[in-house]
DNA sequence: CGAGCACTTGACCTCATTCAATATGGGTGG
DNA sequence: CCACCCATATTGAATGAGGTCAAGTGCTCG
């Protein structure tokens, strides 16, 4: 096995093959050359309602999503599941599993999707040579660490109403960084997943939604958003 | 500048004159003969009530709690602080930092405190030596990420005596495992402060503790607490 | 000794949950 | 293609856990 004593002048642009065809070049672990010189990632196919990972796997990975939806769920004593975040494309799953080398949590598939996967005593040995690799993963390790933070602000502190607005408003950013529309998308969960994943139940996720377009600041048809108010929902998500 | 290419065969355990007297050797980031040897970290006293690091410092460094009690908040638009975490020996601040290259919170010390400073860009320097400080500050990162977790289930779906029986729980936890009493310690923190770490008004917070007081799981004066049935509260925390 | 903060406890109220009834709609098999 | 089913979603009404407001105690510090 070859490790890679020089660090690429281009750390954080991906020429190979591989990863050029690939939507999450700016997002994706694969984004170091050392990386796929090694040889790429092993690639995973999920259809719906399929188990990524689950609790308690010890062949620990990290997963860079390419394509559909996930969420990842803590796994109560009783058997009941708490939804701790969702994960689209050009996300990276499986960041938690780092520190005790066991998933603490499952991942599943709400949709067909493509993840790429690199288990992480591969991901370790590249990471140690100097090349950026490193400081990619702590960049990335950091950053759910912030974004956790906000979301346990949400839960503790925040009305329905707001909880339901800033996630709404989330997966409107989330979607247009990745150059899709921020107006118009689909929730890829059900209103009992919102809820999970908002510390709500289902029938409070439903009126609220009802109530946003009640005030035209939303359409709602299903699972499928529009959003028609931006302003609205930023200061409900806001308001005292 | 020196940059170390050996690892030091004994990478996990600390001879260094200046953290062979530190309680936390088996905690602190300093737990690195590569650390120390480029010369140990900065040392910071803290009076209760004053600042470790404000949000937005971009002055990026990571702290190991030597001495004392510390909370990290998230400060609100409106200027409201949230509590995130409590902090005592042996644990460390601001791995939410990292990423953005800014602090997201504050950290505030609850009484007098002692704490190692390293600064990010030193610990960057340190870690990229293939010398496994990386690889233990990766770990590091990802298990704040599972115990982050572990509280947004406790705040999306726990009641409030839940909350509270788990936070005393955690906290006798804590103490125990540095070789304090599990059964006897002090509250560092106001009524109103594990409210709003816990997600509760301070009022729900009291009215819980002298709950738990009337029914002799605990005794309470104060910040001191007495657990005088675990069973009780683990039952507590646990039930649906 | 008075001011101010932390804490406790009571009374009331509100928002979200719970329970229940009723759509809606995609998938399957006849 | 339709009929049926089951999961999902909406909406209403009742309930309750926790929040809000308020009164009063105790403690610390200047």
């Amino acid at each position: 096995m070859t490790v890679f004593a020089h660090t690429s002048v281009a750390q954080r642009s991906c020429s190979h093959v591989a990863c050029a065809a690939c939507a999450l070049r700016n997002f994706c672990l694969a984004n170091c050359d050392t990386a796929t010189a090694e040889g790429g990632f092993n690639r995973r196919r999920l259809r719906t309602g399929e188990t990524l990972f689950q609790k308690g796997d010890t062949q620990v990975a990290l997963y860079a999503v390419r394509a559909g939806f996930l969420k990842t769920c803590a796994v109560l004593p009783n058997g009941e599941r708490r939804i701790l975040g969702y994960h689209i494309m050009g996300d990276v799953l499986g960041l938690d599993a780092i520190g005790a080398g066991v998933h603490p949590t499952e991942s599943v598939a709400l949709n067909g999707c493509e993840v790429c996967e690199i288990v992480l005593e591969r991901a370790d040995r590249l990471m140690n040579n100097g090349n950026g690799l490193g400081s990619y993963l702590r960049r990335l390790l950091s950053e759910q660490i912030a974004r956790n933070e906000e979301h346990m602000v949400a839960l503790g502190a925040f009305s329905a109403r707001q909880r339901v607005a800033a996630f709404l408003l989330d997966l409107a950013t989330r979607w247009s960084v990745r150059g899709y529309s921020a107006s118009q998308f689909e929730l890829c969960l059900t209103r009992k997943e919102i809820g999970s994943y908002l510390g709500l139940t289902f029938e409070t996720v439903s009126r609220t939604l009802s109530y946003f377009a009640s005030r035209e600041w939303i359409n709602v048809a299903g699972r499928d958003i529009h959003i028609r108010d931006r302003e609205a929902l930023q200061a409900q998500s806001a308001s005292d």
